[in-house]
DNA sequence: CGCCCGCTTGAATCAATTCAACGCTAGTGG
DNA sequence: CCACTAGCGTTGAATTGATTCAAGCGGGCG
């Protein structure tokens, strides 16, 4: 299952086998490490800590766990949501190789919500205490971390205009246009693709029930925006999709 | 209008009156400098740009201006808000004196919102480069940031399970109980305050129409959970609005 | 005074939900 | 190998919470 930890040093060879190394990951480019120079990424690599496995369904974290470490993703998805008082659950985003999960436990260290993985999947952990220290000395990583903190609120407020503005169709077509720019971010195709999530999950993050996206899904179909097979979608019409998404264009709810 | 400004050293005392100086602000508790020692608050003081005065209904930045500070409220209410391409807006926050503005324009280099004054208040511009410089050398500033950072994104998450899960009712008692605490925190009453904001903007916020905000507020008021006059708000039961934010109980929509 | 703006209230409408039934597929176990 | 079940997804019909439309109030200001 899991990788055998090894707490003292190890030579080199070993070490890279069972840790980390950023520099050999293919999501470098996208994830922490993003503009750093060799040197500098081998002072990252000795802060990281192993790899981790989570399987499917399975949880990196839970609310209320003391917070220690973030993570990167590897490969694979997981999603975040939060629970209330109530029991509802909202999910606040789905994320996948190269974002960066935890970032809302650091004001409180504790963790305020759940991550758990949508397929079997792998993450770095990046033990929060070492990465401060590392700040200190490489400027440029601690610039790049603010970037993410601050794109990570501007997505936010991105869906909440989805969630307070919009319709079910844009917010639908929102949640498939931003899935398809990721994707084509990471070399993938950005028209077609696996969809990670239940409708059920689908629901939850856009605010809709899982009736509302089967619905929303069949009448695109119908429509000709995409074609769907289970969770394998293709987008056939990207541009209107995304004016859709846009606000710039409707699709009536049939002819 | 606003103060003149001296690029230059000036006597100690005539520097206090002219520049903001975190020590004798009454926020510097809940602000930036919490938790900074005095050698550290003047360090943070050097870098501290002028106060601004920002008139009621001005803004302080708009959306893709360049990003060079973020902004400390002095005093005052502020709303930051989105607009997307259809030209719907949608507002993303209330902000009040010792919060922060701005850091969602971190990571693009431009604002990704506007900023609003709800009345004539006045913030301290943080220019950000000069931030980050400070950051090598005071540890506990950066700590500090990075709480802040997170706080805001924990705050958006709430909003996110506000908007997609909770029904009209539910989202006002939220509203009002968090503008009671952070109410609290500043030492005003936790029980009486004013709303800064319009209904429309409330509405907008909370993913509501103007003429659901004036019926909660009837009804709330019909069923002695408060007073209302105007934009003078008295919470009555405190305990069962916070009840109700929580969604472990509820109020009928009348008997 | 008269107008405008922010707000309130009522009645009609509607988008999305809820309720209900059913289909498909994968996995399980006899 | 097939029957059986559980989980996920689809679809239709009825319901509803909030919106939209419409009218009117009241205070502040030119």
């Amino acid at each position: 299952m899991s990788v055998s930890s090894p707490l003292t040093a190890l030579p080199q060879l070993n070490i890279t086998a069972l840790k980390a190394s950023c520099a050999n990951c293919s999501m470098h480019q996208l994830c922490l490490p993003m503009g750093l120079d060799a040197a500098e990424i081998v002072r990252l690599d000795e802060v990281i800590g192993l790899r981790r496995r989570i399987a499917r369904d399975e949880r990196l974290y839970q609310m209320d766990q003391p917070f220690r470490s973030l993570y990167a993703i590897r490969f694979g998805h997981f999603k975040t949501y939060q629970v209330n008082a109530a029991g509802d659950e909202q999910i606040t985003g789905f994320q996948m190789a190269g974002e960066l999960l935890g970032m809302d436990a650091i004001s409180g260290e504790r963790h305020h919500c759940d991550a758990v993985a949508l397929e079997d999947s792998e993450v770095c952990e990046i033990p929060f205490e070492g990465l401060e220290h590392l700040f200190a000395h490489v400027p440029t990583l601690l610039r790049h971390f603010h970037r993410i903190m601050s794109t990570e609120i501007t997505r936010e407020q991105n869906v909440m205009l989805l969630l307070g503005n919009m319709q079910a169709e844009q917010r639908f077509a929102v949640f498939l246009t931003n899935l398809s720019a990721r994707y084509a971010a990471r070399g993938y195709s950005a028209s077609a693709f696996q969809l990670r999530m239940s409708r059920e999950d689908i629901g939850n993050y856009l605010g809709l029930t899982i009736e509302s996206i089967s619905r929303l899904l069949s009448r695109f179909k119908k429509q000709g925006l995409l074609k769907v097979d289970k969770r394998e979608v293709t987008l056939l019409q990207p541009a209107l999709l995304k004016a859709m998404a846009a606000g710039t264009e409707r699709c009536s709810p049939m002819a």
